[in-house]
DNA sequence: AATTATTGTGACAAAATTATGACGAATTTC
DNA sequence: GAAATTCGTCATAATTTTGTCACAATAATT
């Protein structure tokens, strides 16, 4: 049980720093990012409990941006927009935002809508560690420790034995991997997961064989 | 067991396929209609366990949609409504709506209504687990255990238990189970079951026998 | 009891599916 | 901007599945 983590995007960086300070007094830990391509790094570095992002900003606007993280993450989102036009909410929830906060808000409206998400999404924390045989996985440092030693994972490797991991002891189709891992928008071959499965059970050594094969539909790991 | 089926009835396509996604992603199996008329159709023909709907719709509105589906199923019926005004609502209990979600709504949401629905109806989902003697299915994980060992069932095995499993002490005619696991293409021999019985009462072990033959017409998994 | 019809079963080869190493383009890191 | 890493694709190998056949076994019928 940790402390949660909170991406805020927002180019004005007075905005942002006072985002950041309200944030803090209630016990996040906060990451800043001033445009979307800094946001995208920090989320793909860091662990990232929930995102604050304002729609307009240099660079890469907030829907291009949550497009993004949705290809990987079904971290929850509020969304600072300054129209409270009804097509902006529409194409909003089009890219996964979650919620709304229509600028100009109160420091107080934001704290509850973030709370009330949190509360909604179920995150408590982030630092949760797990043990499987002699595989630990420490996702709060993304790091996972296969007999001790410190294995680097590639992204696409951590997600994938992050999906097997929520989902352990369940047959999961390569579509449904291709879906979650991939993203929704991805028309490669079914048989990419294959490779990755080679990849992560290499890595997994004597582990590896968590990962079977469930013929005629996927993989399953099993704990 | 089968997939969860839902009928999603919703005029306006990028929303329609946004839900889709979603509740692919959950694991159900997903019906689309783009107006009232197809939904009926489709509600006609197919299984469907729950219906999204929306009341705004050319043709035939979600009101008459979900009125004449009233007539013949109690099957759990969601509304989506653009205005939140209560009379609406009240309109909708009449015609017997279980549940409404107000857009814009977050698919976050509207996949937490559903889920509550399906719970509050007992729908049960795909992931059951059975137990017949000393034979358990785990159809999450698509797993067979004998006797406490796991089995791998080949995918024609295992749907071909699943058939019976669902099925149970009717007899079915090779005819039968033909079309149902081999697809009704299917172009041949009718003894080719004979040989898939042969193998799973074989890896059914002691409750090989559970499948009787049934002379002059196919088998039977008795419970 | 003999005959006929139907089902059980082992063997086998074709077909389908999955595993794996290699390669190069794209991306990231330093 | 060079080096390293990641990642998708492909070709090939390895493995599993599956349909068919031949013949054995069993049940029904005459």
């Amino acid at each position: 049980m940790y402390q949660i983590n909170i991406l805020i995007v927002e180019d004005e960086e007075k905005l942002r720093k006072l985002i950041k300070k309200y944030l803090f007094l209630e016990g996040f830990h906060v990451h800043e990012a001033s445009n979307g391509i800094e946001a995208l790094k920090i989320f793909d570095t860091e662990t990232i409990d929930l995102v604050v992002l304002d729609v307009m900003m240099p660079f890469k606007n907030g829907y291009e941006v949550s497009k993004e993280i949705r290809k990987t993450s079904q971290v929850p989102i509020i969304m600072l927009t300054a129209r409270s036009a009804e097509d902006d909410k529409l194409q909003g929830f089009d890219v996964g935002i979650d919620d709304y906060v229509t600028k100009p808000f109160s420091t107080r409206e934001l704290m509850a809508r973030i709370k009330a998400l949190l509360k909604r999404t179920n995150v408590t924390s982030t630092n949760e560690k797990m043990q499987f045989g002699v595989l630990s996985i420490d996702t709060g440092a993304r790091r996972i420790l296969v007999d001790g030693e410190d294995m680097t994972f590639s992204p696409k490797e951590y997600d994938c034995l992050m999906y097997f991991v929520d989902n352990a002891n369940q047959a999961l189709s390569r579509e449904q991997i291709l879906n979650r891992v991939w993203g929704f928008d991805y028309f490669g071959d079914d048989r990419t997961v294959d490779t990755v499965i080679k990849r992560l059970r290499k890595k997994m050594g004597v582990e590896g064989d968590r990962i079977q094969t469930v013929r005629g539909v996927g993989y399953r790991f099993e704990v």
